[in-house]
DNA sequence: CCAAGATTGTTATAATATAACTCTTGTTAG
DNA sequence: CTAACAAGAGTTATATTATAACAATCTTGG
């Protein structure tokens, strides 16, 4: 049993809609999904875990779509980029945009022991944060929320 | 015009406040503040800036207080479980509690022109998050929030 | 075809972080 | 006092993450 996200669901109707979302947006505004590109994204697709540019690189090499770094970091660059993945910044690691399409601020909740991610929304520029730095002239461009913790598989046999 | 945290104020005593407020817990909770321990965090608090493991192992090791990256990494470790620092998820860096003494959880407003960072608070567990956390039987342990953009200084004569 | 720009290949290196072992020092049980 | 222990600091080596720089190739419009 998968929990993926946190959640079980028809995860191969996820893929395939969310790689179906990503050609129909390059198609439109002019980006290009080449091979290693869309191999990369994928990858992340494939699992809702953050995974390391090494990671990426291991399976890209294996395939024999690239073997050293710059070639993971490109596309994860421009996967970022275009909106169709995101990087944790606390684990120095990337996973694929679960909400493909909208524009959005995302949040994220990082299990320390599986490092499963669950993509949630946030609207930090109306909180207490977006209340100080309006107060102090502060222009955000953009935000990072991780909540860090267990998720709810590895709370029960845990692994503390 | 030093801005600091992106007000003026008087930073002199904002420091020996800081340190004398380190002291004390230190004494209450039998922590020990040693020479390099004490040194790197005069120096987190000297700028209202993050500053970089190696940038601190640079000060020490001009001043004799060490020269190899486990040194700067085991103070800031202390100072972070302590709650004296704070890390920068955002910058890989560090820097000074500007709440010594209260119970928080930190959020950040970070320029991305001078690296100068304000430190604020952020209730999580309350907003969104919080509810989707709860929603999916995810236990948050820690947060991550920093929030990117540009200074009052940075935004005139801007760098972008 | 050809030029211009985007993408990829490749080498090398920078920047960040930790493992593992040693040595010193200070505390304390006996 | 002194052996035993724990915490901290010194040191060497290495792991992990990321980028600079330049050459080669592909793509597309003229
Ligand atoms: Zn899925
Ligand atoms: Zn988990
Ligand atoms: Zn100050
Ligand atoms: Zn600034």
């Amino acid at each position: 049993m998968p929990t993926i996200g946190f959640e079980t669901h028809d995860h191969h109707a996820c893929v395939s809609d969310a790689m179906a979302k990503a050609e129909a947006r390059c198609a439109a505004s002019d980006l290009r999904l080449t091979p290693v590109r869309r191999r990369v994204l994928e990858l992340l697709l494939a699992e809702h875990r953050a995974l390391g540019a090494y990671d990426i690189l291991g399976h890209l090499s294996a395939e024999g779509l690239g073997t050293q770094p710059p070639v993971a970091y490109r596309a994860l660059d421009f996967l970022v980029k275009a909106g169709f993945a995101h990087r944790v910044e606390a684990l120095n690691a990337y996973i694929a945009c679960t909400h493909l399409g909208a524009d959005h601020a995302p949040a994220f909740l990082i299990c320390r022991n599986c490092r499963s991610v669950a993509e949630s929304n946030t609207a930090l520029t109306q909180g207490r944060l977006g209340d100080a730095a309006r107060a102090a002239g502060f222009q955000i461009e953009h935000t990072v929320v991780e909540a860090q913790g267990l998720c709810p598989a590895c709370q029960t046999g845990d692994a503390a």
